[in-house]
DNA sequence: TTCTTGATTGAATGGTCAATCAAAGAAGGG
DNA sequence: CCCTTCTTTGATTGACCATTCAATCAAGAA
Protein backbone atom coordinates (compact mmCIF):
# COMPACT_ATOMS: atom_id res chain seq x y z
CA UNK A 1 0.00 0.00 0.00
CA UNK A 2 1.27 3.48 -1.21
CA UNK A 3 1.97 5.92 1.82
CA UNK A 4 -0.85 8.74 0.67
CA UNK A 5 -2.95 5.91 1.09
CA UNK A 6 -1.52 4.62 4.42
CA UNK A 7 -1.72 8.52 5.87
CA UNK A 8 -5.38 8.35 4.20
CA UNK A 9 -6.63 5.56 6.22
CA UNK A 10 -5.06 6.29 9.53
CA UNK A 11 -5.81 9.41 9.66
CA UNK A 12 -9.77 8.51 8.93
CA UNK A 13 -9.93 6.21 11.86
CA UNK A 14 -8.08 8.84 14.39
CA UNK A 15 -10.61 11.42 13.45
CA UNK A 16 -13.70 8.67 13.66
CA UNK A 17 -12.05 7.44 17.55
CA UNK A 18 -10.49 11.55 18.34
CA UNK A 19 -11.91 13.92 16.26
CA UNK A 20 -9.98 16.47 13.71
CA UNK A 21 -8.41 18.36 16.03
CA UNK A 22 -7.79 16.04 19.13
CA UNK A 23 -5.33 13.95 16.24
CA UNK A 24 -2.42 15.00 16.01
CA UNK A 25 -0.39 14.84 13.28
CA UNK A 26 2.21 12.82 15.79
CA UNK A 27 -0.89 10.17 16.30
CA UNK A 28 -0.63 9.80 12.24
CA UNK A 29 2.70 9.23 12.10
CA UNK A 30 3.27 6.80 15.28
CA UNK A 31 0.22 4.44 13.43
CA UNK A 32 1.89 4.88 10.28
CA UNK A 33 4.94 4.18 11.53
CA UNK A 34 6.26 7.68 9.11
CA UNK A 35 8.28 10.65 9.88
CA UNK A 36 6.63 13.78 9.60
CA UNK A 37 8.55 14.90 6.45
CA UNK A 38 7.14 12.15 4.67
CA UNK A 39 3.22 13.70 5.63
CA UNK A 40 4.12 16.90 4.32
CA UNK A 41 5.56 15.10 1.25
CA UNK A 42 2.08 14.64 0.06
CA UNK A 43 -0.01 16.80 1.52
CA UNK A 44 0.70 20.37 2.59
CA UNK A 45 -1.06 21.02 5.61
CA UNK A 46 -2.66 18.40 8.66
CA UNK A 47 -6.33 20.10 6.70
CA UNK A 48 -5.53 18.44 3.66
CA UNK A 49 -5.21 15.23 5.10
CA UNK A 50 -8.87 15.73 6.03
CA UNK A 51 -10.26 16.81 2.51
CA UNK A 52 -8.21 13.77 1.35
CA UNK A 53 -9.99 11.63 3.82
CA UNK A 54 -13.63 13.15 3.44
CA UNK A 55 -12.96 13.00 -0.22
CA UNK A 56 -12.24 9.41 0.29
CA UNK A 57 -15.21 8.73 2.44
CA UNK A 58 -17.62 10.59 -0.44
CA UNK A 59 -16.09 8.52 -3.15
CA UNK A 60 -16.51 4.93 -1.26
CA UNK A 61 -20.21 4.94 0.06
CA UNK A 62 -21.00 2.65 -2.25
CA UNK A 63 -18.94 -0.20 -1.61
CA UNK A 64 -17.35 0.51 2.25
CA UNK A 65 -21.16 0.96 3.32
CA UNK A 66 -24.05 0.76 0.92
CA UNK A 67 -22.82 -2.80 -0.36
CA UNK A 68 -22.24 -4.62 2.39
CA UNK A 69 -25.62 -3.09 4.36
CA UNK A 70 -27.70 -4.20 0.85
CA UNK A 71 -25.84 -7.37 0.43
CA UNK A 72 -28.93 -9.96 0.04
CA UNK A 73 -31.78 -7.10 0.28
CA UNK A 74 -33.55 -6.08 -2.61
CA UNK A 75 -36.91 -4.50 -1.69
CA UNK A 76 -36.21 -0.87 -1.68
CA UNK A 77 -37.89 -0.22 1.51
CA UNK A 78 -36.34 -2.74 4.19
CA UNK A 79 -33.19 -1.59 1.91
CA UNK A 80 -33.46 1.45 4.13
CA UNK A 81 -34.15 -0.34 7.32
CA UNK A 82 -31.14 -2.36 5.85
CA UNK A 83 -28.87 0.58 6.20
CA UNK A 84 -29.97 1.85 9.67
CA UNK A 85 -29.62 -1.45 11.06
CA UNK A 86 -26.30 -1.68 10.24
CA UNK A 87 -25.20 1.38 11.86
CA UNK A 88 -26.96 -0.17 14.63
CA UNK A 89 -24.42 -3.07 14.72
CA UNK A 90 -21.91 -0.58 14.49
CA UNK A 91 -23.33 0.80 17.56
CA UNK A 92 -23.42 -2.06 19.54
CA UNK A 93 -19.82 -3.09 18.27
CA UNK A 94 -18.63 0.18 20.20
CA UNK A 95 -20.38 0.12 23.34
CA UNK A 96 -22.27 2.78 22.16
CA UNK A 97 -19.21 5.15 21.31
CA UNK A 98 -20.00 5.03 17.80
CA UNK A 99 -20.71 8.43 16.41
CA UNK A 100 -21.32 8.68 12.75
CA UNK A 101 -17.42 10.18 11.34
CA UNK A 102 -19.42 13.00 8.82
CA UNK A 103 -21.67 13.98 11.89
CA UNK A 104 -19.20 14.31 14.12
CA UNK A 105 -16.85 16.24 11.73
CA UNK A 106 -19.69 18.53 11.16
CA UNK A 107 -20.58 19.24 14.45
CA UNK A 108 -16.76 19.41 15.51
CA UNK A 109 -15.51 21.80 13.07
CA UNK A 110 -17.31 25.44 13.44
CA UNK A 111 -15.28 27.28 11.22
CA UNK A 112 -14.39 25.04 8.50
CA UNK A 113 -12.78 25.98 5.39
CA UNK A 114 -14.89 26.60 2.39
CA UNK A 115 -13.77 23.35 0.87
CA UNK A 116 -14.12 20.97 4.00
CA UNK A 117 -17.40 22.58 4.43
CA UNK A 118 -18.53 21.41 0.61
CA UNK A 119 -16.81 17.77 1.43
CA UNK A 120 -19.08 17.19 4.20
CA UNK A 121 -22.15 18.36 2.60
CA UNK A 122 -21.29 15.91 -0.33
CA UNK A 123 -21.07 13.43 1.94
CA UNK A 124 -24.49 13.74 3.24
CA UNK A 125 -25.91 14.30 -0.15
CA UNK A 126 -24.30 11.27 -1.50
CA UNK A 127 -25.93 9.29 1.63
CA UNK A 128 -29.50 10.86 1.19
CA UNK A 129 -29.46 10.30 -2.34
CA UNK A 130 -28.88 6.75 -2.02
CA UNK A 131 -32.03 6.54 0.28
CA UNK A 132 -33.85 8.74 -2.45
CA UNK A 133 -33.04 6.10 -5.21
CA UNK A 134 -34.99 3.61 -2.84
CA UNK A 135 -37.51 5.79 -2.19
CA UNK A 136 -38.17 5.89 -6.05
CA UNK A 137 -37.54 2.45 -6.46
CA UNK A 138 -40.06 1.74 -4.17
CA UNK A 139 -42.66 3.50 -6.86
CA UNK A 140 -46.25 3.46 -5.96
CA UNK A 141 -45.93 2.18 -2.64
CA UNK A 142 -45.40 5.18 -1.32
CA UNK A 143 -47.98 8.34 -2.32
CA UNK A 144 -47.22 9.53 -5.60
CA UNK A 145 -47.04 13.52 -4.53
CA UNK A 146 -44.83 12.30 -1.95
CA UNK A 147 -41.61 14.54 -1.61
CA UNK A 148 -38.85 11.94 -2.05
CA UNK A 149 -35.97 14.05 -1.53
CA UNK A 150 -37.10 15.63 1.38
CA UNK A 151 -37.99 12.17 3.06
CA UNK A 152 -34.43 10.44 2.09
CA UNK A 153 -33.05 13.84 4.13
CA UNK A 154 -35.28 13.11 6.63
CA UNK A 155 -34.09 9.34 6.78
CA UNK A 156 -30.52 10.68 7.48
CA UNK A 157 -31.58 13.30 9.84
CA UNK A 158 -33.23 10.33 11.75
CA UNK A 159 -30.22 8.59 11.56
CA UNK A 160 -27.90 11.23 12.95
CA UNK A 161 -30.30 12.59 15.67
CA UNK A 162 -30.15 8.46 17.16
CA UNK A 163 -26.66 8.26 16.93
CA UNK A 164 -26.31 11.62 19.17
CA UNK A 165 -28.63 10.25 21.49
CA UNK A 166 -27.88 6.64 21.78
CA UNK A 167 -24.15 7.61 22.13
CA UNK A 168 -24.69 10.53 24.63
CA UNK A 169 -26.97 8.43 26.82
CA UNK A 170 -24.62 5.08 26.03
CA UNK A 171 -27.45 3.29 25.21
CA UNK A 172 -28.92 1.46 21.63
CA UNK A 173 -32.52 2.34 22.98
CA UNK A 174 -32.34 6.15 21.96
CA UNK A 175 -31.68 4.60 18.55
CA UNK A 176 -34.01 2.37 18.50
CA UNK A 177 -36.96 4.49 19.29
CA UNK A 178 -35.87 6.50 16.47
CA UNK A 179 -36.16 3.82 14.05
CA UNK A 180 -39.23 2.84 15.08
CA UNK A 181 -40.94 6.41 14.60
CA UNK A 182 -39.87 5.97 10.92
CA UNK A 183 -40.75 2.92 10.67
CA UNK A 184 -44.26 3.93 11.84
CA UNK A 185 -44.47 6.75 9.59
CA UNK A 186 -43.24 4.61 6.82
CA UNK A 187 -46.08 2.34 7.70
CA UNK A 188 -48.77 5.05 8.10
CA UNK A 189 -47.56 6.46 4.27
CA UNK A 190 -48.12 2.79 2.90
CA UNK A 191 -51.57 2.46 4.26
CA UNK A 192 -52.68 5.84 2.85
CA UNK A 193 -51.61 5.02 -0.45
CA UNK A 194 -53.62 1.38 0.43
CA UNK A 195 -56.68 3.24 1.86
CA UNK A 196 -57.14 5.66 -1.12
CA UNK A 197 -56.51 2.72 -3.60
CA UNK A 198 -59.28 0.89 -2.27
CA UNK A 199 -61.84 3.85 -1.83
CA UNK B 1 -22.72 40.15 38.28
CA UNK B 2 -19.90 38.07 40.24
CA UNK B 3 -16.73 36.38 38.89
CA UNK B 4 -18.16 33.28 38.50
CA UNK B 5 -21.30 33.87 36.44
CA UNK B 6 -19.55 35.82 34.44
CA UNK B 7 -17.16 33.39 33.44
CA UNK B 8 -19.88 30.62 33.21
CA UNK B 9 -21.58 33.35 30.56
CA UNK B 10 -18.62 34.28 28.51
CA UNK B 11 -17.47 30.35 28.23
CA UNK B 12 -20.69 29.50 27.05
CA UNK B 13 -20.71 32.03 24.91
CA UNK B 14 -17.09 30.68 23.48
CA UNK B 15 -17.85 26.97 23.69
CA UNK B 16 -21.26 27.83 21.39
CA UNK B 17 -19.15 29.86 18.88
CA UNK B 18 -15.55 27.83 18.84
CA UNK B 19 -16.72 24.81 20.53
CA UNK B 20 -14.87 23.26 23.82
CA UNK B 21 -11.32 22.31 22.05
CA UNK B 22 -10.90 25.26 19.74
CA UNK B 23 -12.22 27.65 23.09
CA UNK B 24 -8.66 28.99 24.97
CA UNK B 25 -8.44 29.55 28.88
CA UNK B 26 -6.88 32.59 27.24
CA UNK B 27 -10.03 33.52 25.14
CA UNK B 28 -12.44 33.04 28.47
CA UNK B 29 -10.20 35.26 29.96
CA UNK B 30 -9.62 38.26 27.60
CA UNK B 31 -13.80 38.16 27.02
CA UNK B 32 -14.34 38.84 30.45
CA UNK B 33 -11.24 41.13 31.35
CA UNK B 34 -9.94 38.35 34.17
CA UNK B 35 -6.87 36.92 34.73
CA UNK B 36 -6.11 33.49 34.62
CA UNK B 37 -5.46 33.27 38.56
CA UNK B 38 -9.02 34.18 39.03
CA UNK B 39 -10.62 31.51 37.06
CA UNK B 40 -8.53 29.07 38.46
CA UNK B 41 -9.54 30.17 41.92
CA UNK B 42 -13.27 29.09 41.00
CA UNK B 43 -12.83 26.48 38.48
CA UNK B 44 -10.01 23.40 39.38
CA UNK B 45 -9.54 23.52 35.79
CA UNK B 46 -11.20 24.28 32.28
CA UNK B 47 -13.19 20.98 32.45
CA UNK B 48 -14.94 22.11 35.52
CA UNK B 49 -16.19 25.54 33.62
CA UNK B 50 -17.64 23.20 31.34
CA UNK B 51 -19.42 20.99 33.58
CA UNK B 52 -20.53 24.50 35.16
CA UNK B 53 -22.48 25.55 31.54
CA UNK B 54 -23.62 22.44 31.24
CA UNK B 55 -25.01 22.77 34.61
CA UNK B 56 -26.27 26.28 33.88
CA UNK B 57 -28.17 25.31 30.57
CA UNK B 58 -29.99 22.53 32.56
CA UNK B 59 -31.21 24.14 35.01
CA UNK B 60 -31.94 27.12 32.85
CA UNK B 61 -34.09 25.66 29.81
CA UNK B 62 -37.33 26.58 31.14
CA UNK B 63 -36.54 30.43 31.83
CA UNK B 64 -33.82 30.82 28.27
CA UNK B 65 -35.57 28.52 25.61
CA UNK B 66 -38.84 27.42 26.60
CA UNK B 67 -40.26 30.14 27.82
CA UNK B 68 -39.77 32.64 25.07
CA UNK B 69 -41.04 30.02 22.58
CA UNK B 70 -43.86 29.56 24.07
CA UNK B 71 -45.16 32.74 24.64
CA UNK B 72 -48.94 33.18 23.86
CA UNK B 73 -49.00 30.08 22.64
CA UNK B 74 -51.46 27.55 24.35
CA UNK B 75 -51.82 24.17 22.22
CA UNK B 76 -49.83 22.18 23.45
CA UNK B 77 -48.78 20.60 19.76
CA UNK B 78 -48.25 24.23 18.48
CA UNK B 79 -46.16 24.66 21.37
CA UNK B 80 -43.84 21.88 19.41
CA UNK B 81 -43.71 23.42 16.48
CA UNK B 82 -42.88 26.83 18.36
CA UNK B 83 -39.93 25.50 19.58
CA UNK B 84 -38.71 24.11 16.78
CA UNK B 85 -39.78 27.61 14.91
CA UNK B 86 -37.75 29.54 17.43
CA UNK B 87 -34.42 26.92 16.45
CA UNK B 88 -35.35 27.84 12.34
CA UNK B 89 -35.28 31.48 13.65
CA UNK B 90 -31.68 30.90 15.44
CA UNK B 91 -30.16 29.49 12.25
CA UNK B 92 -31.84 32.16 10.15
CA UNK B 93 -29.88 34.94 12.66
CA UNK B 94 -26.89 33.16 12.26
CA UNK B 95 -26.50 32.87 8.85
CA UNK B 96 -26.83 29.18 8.97
CA UNK B 97 -24.23 28.74 10.92
CA UNK B 98 -26.65 27.84 14.19
CA UNK B 99 -25.79 24.43 15.86
CA UNK B 100 -27.62 23.37 19.17
CA UNK B 101 -24.86 24.08 22.07
CA UNK B 102 -25.25 20.55 23.30
CA UNK B 103 -25.46 18.77 20.68
CA UNK B 104 -22.54 19.95 18.88
CA UNK B 105 -20.59 19.40 22.03
CA UNK B 106 -22.04 16.37 22.72
CA UNK B 107 -20.50 14.90 18.76
CA UNK B 108 -17.15 17.01 19.55
CA UNK B 109 -16.16 14.95 22.85
CA UNK B 110 -15.19 11.55 21.95
CA UNK B 111 -14.09 10.63 25.32
CA UNK B 112 -15.90 12.83 28.10
CA UNK B 113 -15.55 12.80 31.66
CA UNK B 114 -18.48 10.41 32.53
CA UNK B 115 -19.79 13.52 35.01
CA UNK B 116 -19.84 15.36 31.44
CA UNK B 117 -21.15 13.04 29.29
CA UNK B 118 -24.36 12.86 32.47
CA UNK B 119 -24.68 16.36 31.86
CA UNK B 120 -25.35 16.12 28.37
CA UNK B 121 -27.75 13.31 28.10
CA UNK B 122 -29.49 15.15 31.28
CA UNK B 123 -29.55 18.38 28.85
CA UNK B 124 -31.15 16.37 26.64
CA UNK B 125 -33.41 14.50 28.67
CA UNK B 126 -35.13 17.74 30.18
CA UNK B 127 -35.58 18.87 26.49
CA UNK B 128 -37.71 15.71 25.79
CA UNK B 129 -39.48 15.77 28.82
CA UNK B 130 -40.55 19.34 27.93
CA UNK B 131 -42.12 17.89 24.57
CA UNK B 132 -43.34 14.78 26.25
CA UNK B 133 -45.90 17.37 28.40
CA UNK B 134 -46.65 18.96 25.68
CA UNK B 135 -47.24 15.27 24.10
CA UNK B 136 -49.22 14.26 27.07
CA UNK B 137 -51.45 17.33 27.57
CA UNK B 138 -52.47 16.48 23.82
CA UNK B 139 -54.85 14.09 25.65
CA UNK B 140 -56.95 12.21 22.92
CA UNK B 141 -56.08 13.96 19.95
CA UNK B 142 -53.20 11.73 20.12
CA UNK B 143 -53.62 7.72 19.69
CA UNK B 144 -53.84 7.20 23.14
CA UNK B 145 -51.16 3.62 22.56
CA UNK B 146 -48.92 6.00 21.44
CA UNK B 147 -44.93 5.98 22.79
CA UNK B 148 -45.43 9.67 24.10
CA UNK B 149 -41.64 9.32 25.75
CA UNK B 150 -40.25 8.09 22.04
CA UNK B 151 -42.46 10.40 20.46
CA UNK B 152 -40.82 13.41 22.26
CA UNK B 153 -37.61 11.70 21.52
CA UNK B 154 -37.85 11.56 18.06
CA UNK B 155 -38.50 15.42 18.08
CA UNK B 156 -34.85 15.95 19.44
CA UNK B 157 -34.30 13.85 16.86
CA UNK B 158 -35.61 15.45 13.95
CA UNK B 159 -34.39 18.99 15.14
CA UNK B 160 -30.89 17.91 16.03
CA UNK B 161 -30.77 16.35 12.64
CA UNK B 162 -32.35 19.31 11.03
CA UNK B 163 -29.84 21.60 12.38
CA UNK B 164 -26.97 19.63 11.58
CA UNK B 165 -27.79 19.57 7.69
CA UNK B 166 -29.02 23.14 7.55
CA UNK B 167 -25.76 24.34 9.32
CA UNK B 168 -23.75 21.78 6.78
CA UNK B 169 -25.40 22.71 4.03
CA UNK B 170 -25.67 26.10 4.88
CA UNK B 171 -29.09 26.38 3.99
CA UNK B 172 -32.58 26.47 6.43
CA UNK B 173 -34.11 24.63 3.91
CA UNK B 174 -32.52 21.32 5.60
CA UNK B 175 -34.12 22.22 8.83
CA UNK B 176 -37.58 23.02 6.81
CA UNK B 177 -37.83 20.09 5.27
CA UNK B 178 -37.02 17.71 8.80
CA UNK B 179 -39.56 20.28 10.19
CA UNK B 180 -42.22 19.56 7.57
CA UNK B 181 -42.24 15.70 7.55
CA UNK B 182 -42.51 15.59 11.72
CA UNK B 183 -45.50 17.66 10.46
CA UNK B 184 -46.73 15.25 8.27
CA UNK B 185 -46.12 12.31 10.72
CA UNK B 186 -48.15 14.40 13.61
CA UNK B 187 -50.90 14.88 11.42
CA UNK B 188 -51.15 11.23 9.97
CA UNK B 189 -51.38 10.63 13.81
CA UNK B 190 -54.05 12.99 14.58
CA UNK B 191 -56.14 11.84 11.64
CA UNK B 192 -56.04 8.17 12.49
CA UNK B 193 -56.91 9.00 16.11
CA UNK B 194 -60.33 10.81 13.94
CA UNK B 195 -61.01 7.62 11.32
CA UNK B 196 -60.93 5.17 14.61
CA UNK B 197 -63.29 8.08 16.26
CA UNK B 198 -65.55 7.55 13.06
CA UNK B 199 -65.56 4.12 12.47
C1' DT C 1 28.98 5.87 -14.37
C1' DT C 2 26.51 10.25 -13.68
C1' DC C 3 22.43 12.85 -13.28
C1' DT C 4 17.77 13.42 -11.91
C1' DT C 5 13.68 12.80 -9.48
C1' DG C 6 10.77 11.56 -5.91
C1' DA C 7 10.55 9.74 -1.27
C1' DT C 8 12.12 9.64 3.43
C1' DT C 9 14.53 11.01 7.62
C1' DG C 10 14.31 13.29 12.10
C1' DA C 11 15.97 17.12 14.63
C1' DA C 12 14.71 21.86 15.17
C1' DT C 13 11.52 25.99 15.35
C1' DG C 14 8.20 29.03 16.97
C1' DG C 15 4.00 29.19 18.93
C1' DT C 16 -0.01 27.98 21.91
C1' DC C 17 -1.91 25.81 25.61
C1' DA C 18 -3.64 24.61 30.45
C1' DA C 19 -2.27 25.15 34.80
C1' DT C 20 0.63 27.08 38.84
C1' DC C 21 1.98 30.10 42.47
C1' DA C 22 3.77 33.62 45.33
C1' DA C 23 2.49 38.08 46.18
C1' DA C 24 -0.76 41.74 46.70
C1' DG C 25 -5.40 43.66 47.52
C1' DA C 26 -10.08 44.07 49.56
C1' DA C 27 -13.49 43.67 53.11
C1' DG C 28 -15.10 42.88 57.50
C1' DG C 29 -15.10 41.55 62.52
C1' DG C 30 -13.18 42.18 66.85
C1' DC D 1 -5.54 48.81 64.69
C1' DC D 2 -4.73 43.83 63.67
C1' DC D 3 -6.18 39.48 61.97
C1' DT D 4 -8.62 36.50 58.86
C1' DT D 5 -10.65 35.10 54.74
C1' DC D 6 -11.71 35.60 50.16
C1' DT D 7 -10.27 37.35 45.75
C1' DT D 8 -7.19 39.01 42.18
C1' DT D 9 -2.81 39.71 39.86
C1' DG D 10 0.22 38.26 36.09
C1' DA D 11 4.55 36.27 35.19
C1' DT D 12 6.02 31.61 34.67
C1' DT D 13 6.28 26.68 33.63
C1' DG D 14 6.51 22.66 30.97
C1' DA D 15 4.07 20.03 27.70
C1' DC D 16 2.48 19.62 23.18
C1' DC D 17 1.64 21.00 18.55
C1' DA D 18 1.91 21.88 13.33
C1' DT D 19 5.23 22.76 10.33
C1' DT D 20 10.01 23.28 8.24
C1' DC D 21 14.18 21.90 6.14
C1' DA D 22 18.71 20.36 5.12
C1' DA D 23 20.37 15.97 4.41
C1' DT D 24 20.01 11.18 2.87
C1' DC D 25 18.41 7.41 0.13
C1' DA D 26 16.72 4.51 -3.84
C1' DA D 27 16.11 3.77 -8.47
C1' DG D 28 15.59 4.74 -13.14
C1' DA D 29 17.28 7.55 -17.36
C1' DA D 30 21.05 9.19 -20.11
Amino acid sequence: MDTRTKIILAAMELFWLKGYNSTSVADILSRTQLNSGSLYHFFPSKQDVLIAVLEFLRDGIGEMLLAPAWAGIDDPIERIFALLASYRRMIVESDCTYGCPIGSLALELHEPDPKVRELLAANFTGWANAIEACLIAAGNRLPCGLDRAALAQFVLTAMEGGVMQARTHRDVAFFDRAVSMLRAYFESLEQGVQARARA
